[in-house]
RNA sequence: GCCGAAGUGGCGGAAUCGGUAGACGCGAGAGACUUAAAAUCUCUUGACCGCAAGGUUGUGUGGGUUCGAGUCCCACCUUCGGCACCA
């Protein structure tokens, strides 16, 4: 081992506490005693769900990079809010204690434990005086409060819910305990039980989720996906009269145009249900059978049975408005009783799920629209094209008679129907914040009162699944509610989806430890909205769906003074394993960031996984390569210690002007990828200075030690260990100075220049050569087009032909294009 | 099926206001040092032809625009992610 060895395991556990003691990352406390200027910068995390294995490579990744931002935006003189927390609410934790008796309360404490070293290993620079976990008393006091906001303003509501009931373990399952449609404990077919349940009445903000993605810098892909999940479509409602009654059926559709083509109507099962209609003698038995078999229906065996097409004849007819023809209702279950009115046109000739369904049944196929050439032969033609069989609308095209024919009937308006439906909120689980609700004795909710928060999660619980809500056999807290709300009130026994607890928690963070409101004024105003937020792909669609809700909602209720919780945000990609598929435990190719940390230092790790590829794509473990990291870094030490050592003066020659300049253009290259999130290159740029470098001090010469300094402050936001140790080494400050103070050095704009350029010369679109120019004749058209042809490579294909075209894009290329 | 993202050496990837493709790293090969190995250092490394100079070819496929295309346009193929009987 060399003397200038760098010794990780030393370093760094030597300088994570010196910070702890300085509380050097600690915002909010610094801010107490007299704070310090520059703009605020929110930089937030996606928390993470604290699971008993403990951090994972993926959080590594994320964490990392917003840390070298927090870090990087701190020595630009910005004052940086980094706050971390836990998602600690959570299946995985009940789960276990159901197989092992231990109490989640235990096991999450345990988790956040180890993930708290882990990080604090790591060199995350978190402002550690506002954590927070979900499950903490204090903080879901405030989920209940938000919720109790939600009931007040009749936006929290009761209603019929369908959730997975295994009849077997007679309880209900989360959809991820459903595998391939039976129960993953006893193996029953698990099927679809209507309950009550609470709602949040998301879809009151449909158009403003749409609305407000136009405020954010968000990656389009993301925005398009929310876009999808809210699905607006624009179409219109027809009024299909009931024969022989005053009764209608509302049919959403989006292509009016083909109104003339409808043969039958088709209801879903809910829905035929809902209203009740009266059929005759003959059809209720089998109507009756279809629904209640439909009923029984599992999710998976929908989607299994979609090609079948099932549905039965009511033997009632409605009558089409736009011509009085009289059409079959049928009950389908292909048709959705939570989508647009439940109920559909069929128009076989022009839509594939009508048309396999009126072959099934043997229903009339009207072609309405003509496609022209495009629907030669096909039996079902879905695209626009011209009318015909429409009456006076013939000849129009789609497009003009989705205007014209809603116009010219009263019983057809223009409508818009959105996928998106309301949140339903409640868990029949234990290990999540009790829903903030009692019930008298007949039965009617009322508020828990506000003196009451937080409405405890009660601890004397039977975990092991009974069919109903675990909360039910805790005697204390039947106990409590009787004793604050008199007897024979009962309490709600669901706890609340975990999504409520982390739809505002970036609030929570700016004043986390406030005991008379969510967070104050003051602070809620200086921090948010969050400027950067660093995701996984895994949430982009339900939890910022649910944020940018519960964020409009309480802007609306006066807490808030901002639309959009987010402003910036980018995705981390997902790291695979060493054999390019998904990290699992099964397949045996999990890396353990410990171990990493062990072997190689956190340094190591953190830029090796900054370098492996663009933040936002999936990208390979690479053994091997971490130890090419983990030399640039051991070379990096060597020729900071070699410039500690030197004795006498620095030689001038052109290898040492070389690294003067590649110095300062890294610094530039560095200070400008950093914030573009682009670390894989910025850390390519430093290993190039590093060569350029390392060969200065080979011919003889080098850095001086103020040109040393800049370089380590360079470093510092990615690897923080190692630029404080080496820093201390070249200043000899005290220890309660850091490198993590300084600014961000500033480079020499004369310098960071390249001193000359080589530009390509082509012959007609073939690089023939390149010549050397310097920056001064960079725009001298004529100069470097005389220099480019006199070249021996490119007179050869020059000479003897005639020149047609000369080109020179200054400082890009030459181009020459000849002829015979 | 629909929506979205992406296809570049042996590998991870760089270069996208169209302008020298393959930066940086890994791996591989040759060499130096060493009793030997590790570590370190030097050189080579897209493919093909050539002793060399050099040439040809090359960014998923096929067309197109252009002096010039990884980058733009059209059609297609493959992979991954999401949604999925949404009327």
């Amino acid at each position: 081992m060399s003397k200038h060895w760098y010794d990780h395991q030393q370093i760094e556990p030597k300088w994570q506490q010196i910070w702890e003691e300085m509380k050097l990352f600690q915002q909010t406390e610094r801010q107490e005693t007299g704070g310090e200027a520059g703009d605020p910068l929110y930089l937030l995390f996606a928390f993470a769900y604290p699971s008993g294995s403990g951090l994972h490579v993926g959080h590594v990744e994320s964490k990392t990079a917003l840390d070298i931002l927090a870090r990087y935006y701190r020595m630009q003189g910005k004052k940086v809010f980094f706050p971390v927390g836990w998602d600690a609410f959570g299946l995985p934790a009940e789960n276990y204690a159901i197989k092992t008796g231990i109490h989640p309360a235990e096991t999450t404490r345990q988790a956040i434990d180890t993930f708290r070293r882990q990080v604090k290993r790591l060199g995350i620079s978190y402002d550690w005086a506002n954590e927070i976990a979900t499950s903490h008393p204090e903080y879901y006091r405030w989920t209940q409060w938000v919720f109790l906001q939600l009931y007040k303003q009749g936006l929290a509501y009761r209603g019929i819910g369908m959730v997975n009931w295994c009849p077997g373990c007679q309880t209900v399952l989360a959809n991820e305990q459903v595998v391939e449609g039976a129960c993953e404990r006893c193996g029953s077919k698990v099927i679809q039980k209507e309950m009550e349940q609470w709602f949040f009445k998301i879809t009151e903000y449909k158009d403003e989720l749409i609305s407000g993605l136009d405020q954010v810098d968000w990656p389009e892909a993301t925005k398009h996906q929310q876009l999808n999940w809210i699905g607006k479509k624009e179409g219109a409602v027809v009024k299909f009269n009931l024969a022989g009654s005053n009764q209608q059926i509302d049919c959403f559709t989006t292509r009016v145009d083909t109104v003339f083509g409808a043969t039958f109507v088709v209801m879903s099962p809910e829905k035929f249900r809902d209203m009740e209609l009266a059929t005759a003698p003959e059809q209720a038995e089998s109507v009756a059978a279809y629904i209640e078999k439909a009923f029984q229906k599992t999710e998976e065996e929908r989607q299994i049975g979609e090609k079948d097409k099932t549905g039965v004849d009511t033997g009632l007819k409605v009558i089409n408005p736009v011509n009085g023809a009289e059409l079959p209702l049928y009950v389908a279950d292909y048709v959705l009783g939570s989508y647009g009115t439940g109920a559909v046109m069929g128009v076989p000739a022009h839509d594939l799920r009508d048309f396999e369904f009126a072959k099934k049944h043997g229903l009339e196929v009207i072609q309405v629209i003509d496609g022209g050439a495009a629907a030669e032969g096909a039996e079902c033609f879905t695209d626009y094209g011209k009318l015909v069989n429409s009456g006076k609308f013939d000849g129009m095209s789609s497009e003009e008679a989705m205007e014209a024919i809603p116009a010219d009937f009263e019983e057809i308006t223009p409508e818009t129907t959105y996928r998106l439906r309301d949140w339903l909120i409640s868990r029949q689980r234990y290990w999540g914040a009790p829903i903030p609700i009692v019930y008298d004795p007949e039965g009617n909710p009322h508020p828990v009162k506000e003196e009451h928060l937080p409405w405890l999660l009660p601890t004397d619980v039977d975990f092991k699944p009974t069919g109903e809500s675990p909360l039910r056999s805790s005697k204390e807290f039947i106990e409590r509610t009787e004793r604050l709300y008199g007897s024979g009130w009962r309490p709600e026994f669901d706890t609340m989806d975990t999504f409520v607890d982390s739809s505002w928690y970036y609030l929570r963070y700016v004043d986390s430890r406030n005991q008379e409101a969510l967070a104050s004024q003051e602070q809620l105003e200086k921090w948010l909205p969050v400027d950067f937020y660093m995701i996984g792909p895994e949430h982009i669609v339900l939890h910022l769906l649910y944020s940018r809700f519960f964020t409009k909602f309480l802007r609306d209720q006066g807490y808030l003074k901002f639309d959009e919780p987010f402003m910036k945000m980018r995705h981390q990609g997902m790291i695979l394993g060493p054999d390019g598929r998904k990290m699992s435990k099964s397949k045996g190719n999990v890396i353990n960031p410990d171990e990493v940390i062990e072997k190689f230092g956190a340094d190591t790790l953190r830029i090796y996984e900054m370098f492996m590829g663009p933040l936002d794509a999936d990208k390979p473990w690479d053994v091997r390569a971490v130890i090419g990291v983990h030399k640039f870094l051991q070379r990096v030490n060597r020729l900071v210690l070699g410039v500690v050592e030197r004795v006498g003066e620095l030689s001038e020659s052109d290898s040492r002007e070389k690294a003067v300049r590649k110095l300062h253009q890294t610094i530039r290259k560095v200070g400008e990828d950093l914030p573009a999130l682009k670390f894989n290159t910025a850390i390519a740029a430093l290993m190039e200075f590093i060569n350029t470098w390392d060969d200065a001090v080979k011919a003889g010469t080098g850095l001086s030690k103020a040109e040393t300094l800049l370089f380590v402050k360079t470093l510092a936001p990615l690897a923080p260990y190692m630029a404080e140790e080496l820093y201390h080494a070249l200043t000899g400050v005290p220890e309660s100075d850091s490198v993590h103070l300084q600014g961000w050095p500033e480079y020499n704009e004369i310098l960071a220049q390249a001193d000359t350029i080589e530009i390509g010369v082509q012959v007609n679109g073939k690089l023939r050569g390149t010549v050397a120019v310097s920056p001064d004749m960079i725009d001298d058209q004529a100069a470097v087009l005389e220099q480019a042809k006199s070249m021996d490579s490119v007179q050869r294909y020059l000479s003897g032909k005639n020149l047609l075209k000369e080109i020179y894009v200054p400082g890009r290329i030459v181009s020459f294009v000849v002829g015979e």
